[in-house]
DNA sequence: AGGCTGACATCGC
DNA sequence: CGCGATGCCAGCC
C-alpha cells in the first residue's frame, strides 16, 4: 500500500478509506488537480472511484481540504455544486492559475497531477 | 440488521 | 461511437 497512513494524523491507527483520500488531496500541489479515479488508483481500489467522492463529500465540511482540485476522469467541476456556492469551485481554481471554462477544465492533462506517478509510490 | 444512496469509472451491447 | 448496466465501500435511514 502507499505511504499515504504515514502521512495521516498522528493517533490515528487505522487510515480510514477518507483519511487517505484526505491525505492525498491534501497533498496535491498548488495549481495542480486530480481525478477520483486517479485517486482511488493510488489507493489501489480504481473500481471505488465512487468512494472517493463519498470521501470528499465529508471532506467537504472538514477545514484544509481542498476539494475543488479534485474532478472527474473528465476534467470537469462535478461536485462544484456541492461547495458552499457553485462558482466558488471555479474561482478557487482560476485563481490557482487552472483555467476553467464551461466548468471543464482546460489543458486538463496539464495540469493534472497523479499521485501514484508524483507522489511515486512503491 | 438490512437496504439505499453517493462529488465516478469502466466494461458491455 | 453512444447509452446502459455493474462494481466498489462506507455512511445514513
Amino acid at each position: 500500500m502507499a505511504p499515504i497512513k504515514k502521512i495521516l494524523p498522528s493517533g490515528k491507527k487505522d487510515a480510514s478509506f477518507f483519511e487517505q483520500v484526505y491525505a492525498v488531496v491534501a497533498l496535491i500541489p498548488f495549481g495542480r488537480v486530480t481525478s477520483y479515479g486517479a485517486i482511488a488508483k493510488f489507493l489501489g481500489t480504481k473500481m471505488s472511484a465512487r468512494m472517493v467522492g463519498w470521501a470528499l463529500n465529508n471532506a467537504h465540511h472538514l477545514p484544509h481540504v481542498p476539494a475543488h482540485r479534485v474532478v472527474n476522469r473528465n476534467g470537469q467541476l462535478s461536485g462544484k455544486a456541492h461547495f458552499d456556492t457553485p462558482q466558488q469551485m471555479q474561482e478557487l481554481l482560476e485563481k490557482e492559475g487552472v483555467v476553467v471554462h464551461n466548468d471543464c477544465i482546460v489543458n486538463f492533462t496539464t495540469v493534472f497531477w497523479d499521485p501514484s506517478k508524483e507522489l511515486a509510490i512503491e
